[in-house]
DNA sequence: TTTTTTATGATAGTAATACTAGTATATTTG
DNA sequence: CAAATATACTAGTATTACTATCATAAAAAA
């Protein structure tokens, strides 16, 4: 991908302080993707976020008012990026078949660091979405989070591969449910394979996900 | 189905004592499926639990080791009751074709309380299920939950129906990865009905999901 | 029936977590 | 240079997830 200056905005309700503006803010983000990434999302504290950083957590606390809020900024980024990278890989291409094709190539791409947005580690960023990201759906305040938009960049990829879906096949019924299985599915395979591979037909092998799912999409829209 | 007096065998290493084996153990998992049912995981506590039944909560952690321990447990018994369903749904059917739409019906179909396991409430256990059970997944243990044998129960049922999959067709390559897809799929699809209803194209119509996933099944097998 | 074992209850205690509050000191901005 | 704002430092709290101890009650073995 071209190396360009992109700058990934997030609505302003899933933070205190805006952690962008800030060189602490920054570094929060960067490290508090290390320290999720290596301890869990569980075992992660922002007293130890703030030990890491030689920040006490109190300030801390003034970027994010929890460690679930935090969690919930760095998958909304994570869904942005990849919503980006969606448009990119999917614009002036005029076949809806070819489109969908290449919106799927770029959903089951592995990820590489992306220098161009300097303190984000996609990497990690990407492991912490497969491990962590169904923690921000289940839990009691689903509902309030939806409505605050929380989830509201994972939506916008899920319409965005759909309204492919729906070019290639106008009449299909179920689009949202078709790209929201495959988005979950990927993540779950990936996961599986990892930590449980007994539970899937791959080991470490992407090209079987790949091939799968493709396979999978093409054949249910038809 | 059929009122026959059936008893779920849970592996010996999901709790320090046999919950079935005392009042106190069935009293804790009847009022434990309540309160995680109503409360959430991260809300409930051994202390209310205990609070709830009348018992110290130090007579519950002689029967599981945390709340963690619980809920695999409950999770684990709700596969087990599943296979169990499986194994009756399908049983004496030759035509494989059949049979693997009798398994994914048999998935998909509304949990009704089971009345002849008295303890446990399987419409709300099935809702926990929906709810909860990734957390037994995504934490940093799970490779050593998996040797304690913590996901055996699920990996029968992906097992009982890749088999029938491959009944279908036996050249098909991704059994597993196509079972799993499904299996996690339709809990997904009911709890963004339930919760997140943007995400998806039902609101409550489980006739959605099942005409969905029974035809990506079927085409994808094919 | 008595003894012994085992299960439960009652109470206490601990380290860690997820915060909140207040005040002093930097740092930035006008 | 003054005023505003951000950060550091310190302290404190309620809750959580346990663990430990000891007395008693109930069940099983003798």
């Amino acid at each position: 991908m071209e190396n360009l200056q992109v700058n990934i905005k997030i609505d302003a309700r899933l933070y205190l302080r805006d952690p962008d503006s800030t060189a602490l803010g920054r570094r929060i983000v960067a490290s508090g993707i290390e320290l999720i990434h290596s301890l869990g999302f569980e075992q992660f504290t922002f007293k130890k976020l703030g030990e890491h950083i030689g920040s006490p957590e109190s300030s801390i606390y003034r970027y994010f008012e929890s460690k679930h809020a935090l969690l919930i900024y760095l998958v909304s980024w994570y869904w942005s990026w990849i919503d980006y990278k969606l448009v990119f890989a999917t614009i002036n291409i005029d076949d809806p078949a070819v489109k969908l094709d290449r919106a799927i190539t770029q959903l089951l791409l592995p990820i590489e660091e992306d220098t161009s947005i300097s303190h984000v580690n996609e990497v990690l960023l990407h492991e912490i979405v497969i491990a962590e990201s169904s923690k921000i759906h289940h839990t009691k305040d689903v509902e309030n989070n939806n409505e605050k938009g929380c989830f509201h960049k994972y939506k916008q990829v899920i319409e965005r591969v759909s309204n492919i879906v729906l070019e290639v096949n106008p009449t299909f019924k179920y689009p949202h449910m078709l790209v929201s299985t495959l988005i979950e599915g990927i993540q779950q395979q990936r996961y599986f394979a990892e930590h449980l591979p007994s539970l899937t037909d791959v080991q470490h092998n992407e090209d079987a996900i790949s091939a799968f799912y493709k396979s999978l999409v093409f054949k249910t829209v038809a």
